[in-house]
DNA sequence: ACCTGAACACCGTTCAAGT
DNA sequence: ACCTGAACACCGTTCAAGT
């Protein structure tokens, strides 16, 4: 399994009792100032690491300058050391996640038999995804670094690694650079629908009193009022699989095709 | 084809010189008071059609109350008459696209073959998404108003149509279910993925100055270079033809499942 | 009925100043 | 080296007031 991220690897001097993960969280806006001095030093990973809780607990609009300044336990202006302005944060964020997926050695790994790159590499993005599901958004709309950069496997590394290991398997050119879009375009679909039935649920701010079940209307819609059942059960993670299997499928064929 | 948006059906009277479309841009901040009193009346419609053509032109972030009241000759506080805030806007832009795709009849229509349905449709939101590349993003990711709605069909008009189109075809509401979401997934995946390719390339708001070709160096990527030319050529639209006949393929078979 | 002015809270960002 | 205070431009939103 990855680890939970925020784990910084190095120096874990003073252990901290009240960050259970190393952080997550750094300094809550608490009156008692001998706290707040005694915090893990700023830096740039622990600055997108606490933005990327601050999304996963309050939505992408709870993320400010300000309230990521106050988390950390220091003024707004105080993170313009560690990153140029909110648009660098953003990036930053889906570097974090990207880089930390390519560090995960569970994730990342050569393999005799393509499939299995494949396999793990979709599992590991469905896992960030499913994780950090009010991030996963930012990953797949933030415009790429080069226009062949294909969200979510958005790093230089990543789409190195992916196009030596099927080019290793005796893909050629063409149709390594093809799988390549095939498996982004499949992790897109299957991962952003998954992710965005979670929003709904959630949908961030809109913490809306429990005396409002505010059911949907569906008296106009016959079909919809019929399949309903059908339309609320989640399958997704078989369906996941199963439809990862008949890419792969596709993608020996391709393979095999030249 | 469809109608380019933003032509009202009703009233064209006093033929407008400039708004070629009809409107599109409806005033320019100019300092002529005359011109700005002539404006088409507001409504709810002129709104979110002036806040696409605004994130079309200058990306999301350009779009603000008050920038957006600017362009229709108005402060920002006029516009709360039609929208409740700017939540609203955004979903409301989506509600004005997905709304209007149904109303085309070149992409919405009953088929005798279930197929020519899903094709149609298919393109229709493709045109869509290639309309308005900045603007699909929202589409693609702004929580939808049910779990089990799924975007890019994002409303329970365009959900009950292909339900009962795909029942009236011998689906059985499972596969029904199943096709709809799978549709979905396809949907999202390749055109996310060919929208950010050309979000990458116009980048809003980052309007470098020619001089600055910044390309990304490759030179640690050994396989990014020798595959960059496949990188870079773009079959999207027949990837995306392929894909569609792939899909339909496996539908079939899900519909003879039952 | 429809729009505006004034006001408020909050935001991103810069920069000189503190330690 | 690292953070803050003050300041500025801009933002969403409310509301009483204008026509």
């Amino acid at each position: 399994m990855s680890e939970p991220l925020g784990t910084v690897p190095d120096e874990d001097a003073t252990p901290d009792p009240d960050s259970p993960e190393g952080l997550g969280r750094a300094a809550s806006p608490v009156t008692d100032a001998a706290v707040q001095r005694s915090r893990e030093p700023l830096s740039r990973r622990l600055v997108l690491v606490n933005a990327v809780g601050l999304i996963d607990e309050e939505g992408l609009a709870a993320l400010t300058m300000r309230r990521l300044g106050a988390r950390l336990g220091v003024e707004a202006m105080a993170l313009y050391r560690y990153v140029t302005g909110r648009e660098d944060l953003l990036d930053g964020i889906v570097e974090l996640l990207v880089d930390d997926l390519y560090g995960d050695p569970d994730v990342h790994m050569e393999a005799d038999v393509w499939q299995e790159y494949l396999q793990r590499l979709a599992h590991g993005v469905r896992r960030l995804a499913l994780a950090h599901p009010l991030v996963f958004p930012v990953v797949a709309t933030r415009p790429p670094a080069a226009p062949w950069v294909r969200p979510p496997l958005r790093s230089l590394r990543w789409m190195e690694s992916f196009l030596e290991q099927l080019q290793r398997s005796g893909f050629s050119d063409w149709a390594a650079v093809e799988s390549y879009r095939a498996f982004s375009s499949f992790l897109l679909g299957h991962l952003l629908l998954e992710v965005s039935a979670r929003g709904a649920e959630i949908s961030p701010v809109e913490q809306n009193p429990p005396d409002t079940p505010r059911r949907t209307d569906l008296s106009s819609y016959p079909r919809l009022q019929a399949l309903e059942p059908e339309l609320s059960q989640d399958h997704s993670a078989e369906v996941f699989d199963e439809s990862l299997e008949a890419l792969l499928d596709r993608l020996e064929v391709t393979r095999r095709t030249r």
